[in-house]
DNA sequence: CGGGATCCGGCTTGATACTG
DNA sequence: CAGTATCAAGCCGGATCCCG
């Protein structure tokens, strides 16, 4: 607990996330985990219904959509629209803070996407040199 | 747009994250991981040593942090630096590569960490709507 | 200090089935 | 279409012991 450490760079601020009491870490799970990082991705060019969701997001089952979305509408950044027509028509949009964040999300996505190359490289690297195979 | 067949960006790019095949879907989740996210966080302020890195990352593990390093390490986004001297010192530094990747992530955690107090609105009043009482 | 190896409980996840 | 309920499996992650 001694305050010595001056290297973190979120001390003087409300939420810090690398503490491990802090909020802000469990809505950067639903942020960024798995489902809901390509459920936030997909939505940012702009609303789709369920089933158009689970499309986009291959491999996502129902549970795991239905329960990301959830967790995402709760945060405030997806809102769910639902028309009582039959059937029934539910449309997932972000919500202005959602944008926000979904942008900065893309970047990183983008340039994950982008540096493949790289990536895939430096891993053959690795595992060559210490597979003796 | 809006022509529901030309909705996703990245159709044309060689690597797409929402496809379940693509491999930047699991570089992404060691990137944007628990543990993964914090270690890179970390690591973008200079390179700090083993046990620097766990105190830093309040709540890792040995086991999760060392295997979390490895698996950014063979990504190529982390560069390992071990000192055969005894005590043996180590020390962890995040690559160009991974800088980059860094950045961007520590973008979206400070987003992050300065909507909380809107995301916790958000909660409550999610909360409040479908509350049993 | 900087880890690796192992055991194991439990939360997460994925089928499947059912509903409005 | 848009989900919920249930259940079994499996993987994540923590605890522990070990070594160089």
């Amino acid at each position: 607990m001694t305050r010595t450490d001056q290297r973190t760079p979120d001390q003087d601020l409300p939420y810090n996330v690398f503490a491990k009491a802090c909020p802000s870490r469990g809505t950067l799970e639903h942020v960024t985990g798995r489902w809901g990082a390509l459920t936030l991705g997909a939505l940012y060019e702009g609303s789709l219904r369920f089933n158009e969701l689970r499309r986009r997001v291959d491999g996502v089952s129902e549970k795991m959509l239905s329960q990301t979305l959830h967790a995402l509408e709760r945060d405030g950044l997806v809102h769910r629209e639902a028309q009582p027509t039959n059937p029934p028509r539910v449309d997932y949009e972000l919500t202005p803070l959602g944008r926000e964040v979904a942008g900065r999300l893309l970047s990183l996505i983008r340039f994950v996407e982008g540096s493949m190359d790289d990536v895939l490289a430096a891993r053959e690297r690795y595992d060559e040199t210490r597979a003796t195979a």
